[in-house]
DNA sequence: TTAAATACTGCAACCGGTTGCAAATTATAA
DNA sequence: TTATAATTTGCAACCGGTTGCAGTATTTAA
């Protein structure tokens, strides 16, 4: 059914169907009512692909995740999805994977589906492959960075400042009592070297000694606890860790509950991204909400804004707040 | 750039520059390697709108997900958007929310992008609504039902016989000694009425007692432990717990451990979906695999052969499969 | 009652591709 | 060398909408 049939039955003109569709300019109300009866009546819907091509706009957003069955990145595209969808956008979700050879593919599609404009999610993102592309296909439509940057003229990047969550949660610790605080991490991303930023700038304000700790993804996957044990027995002195993310912090816990190392008294943990992992340890844990709601939010607010013509910054930032659990004592 | 300027360029008809572009009938090598070079040239990138509008076909899957934040969900809606991806569709990935009206909303949109085909991943959107609606928007497109059933013409029904997953739990159970088993869920959903029909055959089949708790989501959010502990408490002989998820038996095992229950000895534990969960308890937890890789494989598969006219079987049945860990005596 | 202004409506071009058909070119056979 | 077949290529219509412009109908003002 398209609006040709529909002008037919209704005995008008597909414009004048169109402009009954778009409710456009002047249209009679006798005609309008005509027209909205055989709409009604043959349950029309409109064919979306024929107005993006004659609009030239597709009010389709595309949304690139490094990997949408993490969490982390969901929760944000979440946000951003529905935000869109009750503005009148649809998403199309791409999982960009890993390699920059299919980030490169992941943008040329949304290009040629000729999306509006594009939301990517995560800093893995933050490379020359993906700058390039983005330059070559993607220079005139708005893109909105979460969690990284780029410096490409259209894109507009939002991040949590996720060093000075980081920073705080330093001086957290020491207000808690503790005095040798252990940062580890498992993976290498722009984020973590964020994190690890914040850390040593604490750190080195208090006058305590850094300690850091890097598990490689193998021994995470393998859950494999000797690394740290081996770390904690050369340096005993540590009576506080601050994991990368959540998950590790929940396996930390169980390393250590199974060493016989109480938390928080001996150790005293702080995880980051306030996810579900936090209520189902004992103790509970304390982390670092990262805001990835209200992330999520601002980007896809932030691309409508610039959609319809309104200025953004280029740059801004928000913060991370700590939710105190029973992991500290 | 269109392909009519490529043909100025490339001085030939766009004709031709269409049908080097889609490697179609016979063009002369020179003029093909003339046009490519134009094509190289300016980067050129196609307009799949108007591709899509031209050949009735968009080359994109619409998937529905009843929560992108839920990885029972994005699992298998990784699995499918991988699989398309390398065949050459690309994916709209819509969260359709909980209510009937948003479920609504989202197939209308996929509809008016004139997707190919469907997936739908969850038996949440087993319902009339649904139902109608796609009979109205999708009546000639193919849609695969991840984890859930309807009768409509072109639905093509893909689930996991939880039933007989949580059959040969209760079976396990009793092969590792345990006599009384009680089922705990928490969502009110038609995968849970599943499981909780095979729990009752396993249970009957062995002459065993049913028990039967169901926790409010309410309850479950704030980590309340009293329910199950009052229920243990009228219940002394239950020594074992089949529940309904990871999360909810990783909770159970928090609870448990806290009221200084031993697991496995006096309790042991099976989980459902083997997520990331089971390792990060103490102990480890048993877990019932949903294979939810394969479904998300098999109904991107699927949909694929339907949509080259290859014949696919209305209702394909997968079974789970137990993982063992530290959780059962 | 008539001229000018305003409200409606339709024509036709356009968005950027694809494709059946016919024309033009080249290759093959007689 | 010529008739015929096969290969290449371009024309023009089509996909299903939108929209500037002009023409017609209806008001409003004079």
């Amino acid at each position: 059914m398209t609006i040709y049939e529909i002008a037919e039955k209704a005995d008008v003109s597909a414009s004048t169907v169109s402009r009954v569709i778009n409710n456009k300019s002047s249209v009679n109300k006798k005609t309008r009512n005509k027209v909205q009866k055989v709409l009604d009546e043959y349950n029309f819907s409109l064919n979306e692909t024929a107005r993006s091509l004659s609009t030239n706009q597709s009010k389709m957003i595309g949304i690139l995740v490094a990997d949408i069955r993490n969490s982390h990145y969901t929760d944000i595209a979440y946000e951003t999805e529905t935000n869109l969808l009750e503005n009148g956008y649809c998403s199309i979700i791409i999982n960009a994977g890993n390699t920059a050879e299919r980030m490169r593919e992941s943008i040329e599609i949304l290009s040629k589906r000729q999306v509006d404009g594009a939301i990517i999610i995560g800093s893995i993102f933050q490379n020359k492959v993906v700058e390039k592309t983005l330059k070559k296909n993607f220079n005139d439509r708005p893109i909105i960075f979460l969690n990284g940057s780029l410096p490409n003229k259209n894109v507009y990047n939002l991040v949590v400042a996720e060093d000075e969550g980081v920073k705080e949660s330093v001086y957290l610790l020491k207000e808690h009592g503790y005095k040798h605080i252990l940062f580890m991490s498992w993976m290498e991303t722009a984020s973590n070297t964020l994190k690890i930023k914040g850390y040593k700038e604490g750190i080195s304000n208090l006058g305590y000694t850094t300690y850091l700790l890097n598990i490689t993804e193998k021994e995470i996957k393998t859950h494999n606890s000797d690394v740290l044990i081996n770390y904690l027995k050369l340096n005993p002195q540590i009576d506080a860790i601050i994991s990368s993310d959540d998950l590790l912090a929940t396996l930390t816990i169980k390393c250590l509950t199974e060493n016989n190392i109480n938390i928080p008294n001996e150790i005293g943990i702080i995880g980051i991204n306030n996810s579900e992992y936090c209520y189902i340890t004992t103790p509970s844990l304390t982390s670092l909400d990262n805001k990835q709601s209200e992330l999520g939010q601002l980007g896809a607010q932030s691309l409508i804004n610039l959609l319809n013509n309104k200025s953004v910054s280029k740059k801004i930032q928000i913060f991370p707040e700590i939710i105190e659990r029973e992991s500290l004592r």
